[in-house]
DNA sequence: TAGAGTTTGGAAAACGTTTACATTACGTGC
DNA sequence: GCACGTAATGTAAACGTTTTCCAAACTCTA
């Protein structure tokens, strides 16, 4: 029960004294090696081993003037918060900060209005040297607001900002869905629905062009009817598949910008007798865990989040490191992962 | 374009000389303000805002020898990382957080040997004043760790920790699944399987009791044959499922220590034309959301994770402040949510 | 009005680093 | 043997706060 006042913790001039060398050599030895005799330098290593020296953080942050952390701020809506996107990122990012050293601050905040005023508080209150935007929007304010003061960031898709580039890794939801397009046309299907998302998310455009071009190119109608847009939610696809079945003329596939969605499809389909896969056909996006357990499996695009988390501090740390913008824009192709909810038309 | 070189940062010496008053008074003025006549306390401050001055945060952590963070640790398993949990967790941390004006220093790392390096990387490098400890074990090394260097914390899930009492808060397992049993038994179950958890692991013991209070106070036997464990997979509950299911004498309900492992349960059932609620009713434990979503909607015991989160914090800042331990320890009753996995045994 | 509190605000010393600059020591070439 | 680079170390000044002393300026009370 360590209830003696506990050691005076060790700083850099203990260990000096220890060696018998100033504080400016047991800094050197830890940050700049070559610039000191090896022979000091083991001894002064030995000894602050020896001794478990860390170099207090804030003193090095203060006097270096970085804040040596990157910061990620995470929406949390009110409700349930399945999202599960998120955390695959952090694992990604998690992996490749404690490569290069540097800390990670989460913060949540309430989507909306003060989501601003939270990224304001990261950036101005110098708690962050960097920052790793995600989920991107069309006019994204908080683009335009780390451009506008200079704040090194990376974002996870890409962003409609016309003017300053910016560093950003997406994933191509239009080659994504331009893919699960062709498929179900390869299949035969000609009547497909797609319900859309909310039109501010900059991956809505994508994944909709993507299902626009694969359509045009095969030079199958669209029916207006058909496209609808929802909430992204479980419940917005129940509902609104309901209504695409209540309509006099069916479509016999139904495309959904996220696999949650999706998922309501599904429920809605099973809700009247019919199932999905057989008499419509139902495709995700997002590749969320759930869609491996759902009846039956959702056939859906995988998005690999991790290594995304991973590249995006790679990327970050380029940036701190001077590189060009234009070497830091990059679009990954998703991968399509066919289960059990896709299948030809009935006749 | 702001590339104009940017403002010299307005530190507290600006605002000083701004207010024609010292450091100290501006210092006074955001820490101590009665310390300080209101009339200059006013001054310093409309000018402070005029300026938009903001504490360096670094200097102020040096000076006060206090790191304004929190960690978390988040162990990331190597393929795919659904845990909800941890999301809903981070949530209402965050919310409380927010409020206390600290800062949440999130690390992963695969858990396993190196989840202990990464607390000590945390505690002895001086990144963080206290720790949130999720997912306890029965002998769980990291609370002997933090124990034995005097660092405040406060775990999510009570330990077999012998000596040294410490601060948490549990979701009490034993209450949750005694009633869940005690509904099984109530429907007219006797013959009930059961699928527990790792038992290294905390709470594997506490809902193992709960099952075992219930069955005892019934008098009902219980079959050794069906009590097994599992890894918390999917995957495990499938297969331990198939075992049960393939015996001479079958159970008519299963209760299984976490969700997914009931959702496999669940895909097995339907692997043989039966179907959850009726043939074998199933039970599980956390309700994850894909709960909501699975064929039939899976009965399971409720944990309100995020407001679990948002307390941890309070508790975290009352041990902080001297709060004696033996007020930080709280357990919470959780609740049997029913949905269409479960119903009578049938004839 | 002197003397004793009581506010109020300033000067300066930390906190633990890093780093620009100064110093010393040591060859080396002439 | 002398000047001169070069390498290795030390000295001291930051970085931006908070806080401990003090001094000065009030406010009472007798």
């Amino acid at each position: 029960m360590s209830n003696r006042l506990s050691p005076p913790a060790v700083d850099i001039r203990r260990v000096a004294a220890e060696a018998g060398v100033s504080i400016a050599t047991v800094s050197r030895v830890l940050n700049n090696p070559d610039r000191v005799r090896p022979q000091t330098r083991e001894r002064v290593l030995e000894i602050a081993t020896r001794l478990g020296y860390r170099p207090n953080p804030n003193g090095k942050r203060l006097r270096k003037g970085r804040a040596e952390t990157i910061g990620l701020v995470i929406p949390s809506p009110p409700g349930r918060f399945a999202d599960s996107f998120f955390l695959e990122l952090l694992a990604g990012l998690g992996e490749g900060l404690s490569n290069a050293g540097l800390d990670l601050l989460v913060a949540t905040c309430p989507p909306g209005l003060e989501e601003l005023a939270c990224y304001r508080r990261l950036v101005e209150g110098k708690k962050v040297e960097g920052l790793v935007l995600a989920r991107t929007r069309r006019h994204d304010e908080r683009i335009a607001y780390l451009l506008e003061h200079d704040i090194p960031f990376v974002a996870h898709g890409r962003s409609d900002l016309i003017g300053t580039p910016f560093p950003y890794l997406d994933i191509d939801g239009q080659q994504g869905f331009y893919r699960a397009t062709q498929h179900l046309l390869n299949l035969g299907h000609r009547r497909i629905a797609y319900i859309g998302a909310p039109h501010d998310l900059n991956f809505a455009a994508h994944r909709w062009a993507g299902f626009q071009q694969a359509m045009a190119e095969a030079r199958v109608e669209v029916n207006p009817a058909w496209m609808v847009e929802g909430d992204l939610s479980e419940e917005s696809g129940y509902r609104l598949a309901q209504n695409l079945l209540d309509a006099s003329e069916t479509p016999t596939a139904i495309l959904c910008a996220n696999d949650l969605m999706a998922i309501g499809v599904l429920r809605a389909l099973r809700a009247r007798g019919l199932k999905g896969g057989q008499e419509v056909s139902v495709i995700g996006y997002d590749d969320i865990p759930q869609a491996q357990y759902t009846d039956p499996p959702l056939s859906t695009v995988h998005q690999p989040f991790r290594d995304t988390g991973k590249r995006l501090v790679e990327m970050l740390l380029a940036r701190l490191g001077g590189e060009a913008v234009s070497q830091l824009q990059e679009v990954w192709v998703p991968e399509l992962v066919l289960r059990g909810s896709d299948g030809p038309p009935q006749t």
